[in-house]
DNA sequence: CGAATTTCAGCGTGACTGAGATTC
DNA sequence: CGAATCTCAGTCACGCTGAAATTC
């Protein structure tokens, strides 16, 4: 691959073949639009975060544990708000644990319950990754703040109308 | 779980944390939001594609050779269109192929070349699946068809200026 | 010769199912 | 008791790297 770009936008093509196969692209060209600007989003902050050995989604449970007070929240906790798998969040504490980010707690309020700890380097580290996704301003380019705010506003909205929070 | 659903928007809690903590937080809740998004539709659209055991990106691989006119394209079209890795195409077209969907034909023209045609099945199959999808409207809710577009154009803004298509 | 095309082996990540142990 | 929480084993999909074979 020397250079694997098109003359030209493929989603645009894409459409409209579609529009001239099946009818109406418009869903189809958002559709393909979202899966594609995500592609672009997950390799650059994935890129940015390489030097610190960290995945975007690993570096979300610290952000995440970085919020709370205490540092440490039960992995139902980080499940929940992450919205991931309950066994995904074990294998993410597992990992951040031997790279020595976070530390596994009992709870003592429901011995049932595991904490996951940041610890003093996860601190440190956590604040140096979140410098170099800002540095590529999150992987966002392109947009003004008041176009980036109307995009999250029209997804903000689809995401309601597929049930993803409570209205 | 009996149901994951919290009582507030995730995203917005995550945004506001972040702006409490880090600073301006507009690219992050764009960033997340995509990447949330993009979650809900895939997961909608393996869902409608499941009856014809197709995955949403072999799916793709059908529609792209149901456009072209012999229905017929060298694999590395395919990745080219797509843009996708070429080892992913090889394992897309094993699984198409081995679902009866489409077949390898060497290319004529240039033998360094395989073609993947879509057979008979698979082209009723595309037909069929098409049908699926455009009855959930490509996992699109919520917007109106201005919003939808509204929405593409400025994913397509970010696209551009993040160097996917040439300006 | 270098470049393009395809394939294969192998690795890392992540999502899932199903099961079990513990505790509420 | 049922329900919640975490863990483990195993499967599957997917994206990548690196290397090989073939052909242009």
């Amino acid at each position: 691959m020397s250079d694997p770009r098109l003359p030209f936008d493929p989603i645009d093509r894409a459409g409209d073949l579609w529009a001239e196969h099946f009818g109406d692209a418009t869903a189809m060209r958002l559709a393909t639009s979202v899966m594609r600007v995500q592609q672009l989003m997950i390799s650059a902050l994935d890129a940015a975060l390489k030097p610190f050995a960290l995945t975007f989604s690993r570096y979300e449970v610290l952000v995440l544990l970085h919020f709370s007070k205490s540092g440490s929240l039960p992995l139902s906790k980080i499940g929940e708000r992450l919205m991931v798998h309950p066994t995904s969040v074990t294998s993410a504490i597992d990992r951040l644990e031997s790279q020595g980010f976070v530390e596994r707690v009992p709870d003592q309020d429901d011995r049932r319950r595991t904490l996951a700890r940041l610890t003093t380097k996860g601190r440190s580290t956590v604040r140096a990754a979140t410098e170099a996704v800002s540095d590529i301003d999150f992987a966002i380019t392109g947009l003004t703040d008041r176009q980036q705010d109307d995009a999250y506003q029209l997804l903000r909205r689809l995401r309601r109308a597929a049930g993803d929070f409570p209205s």
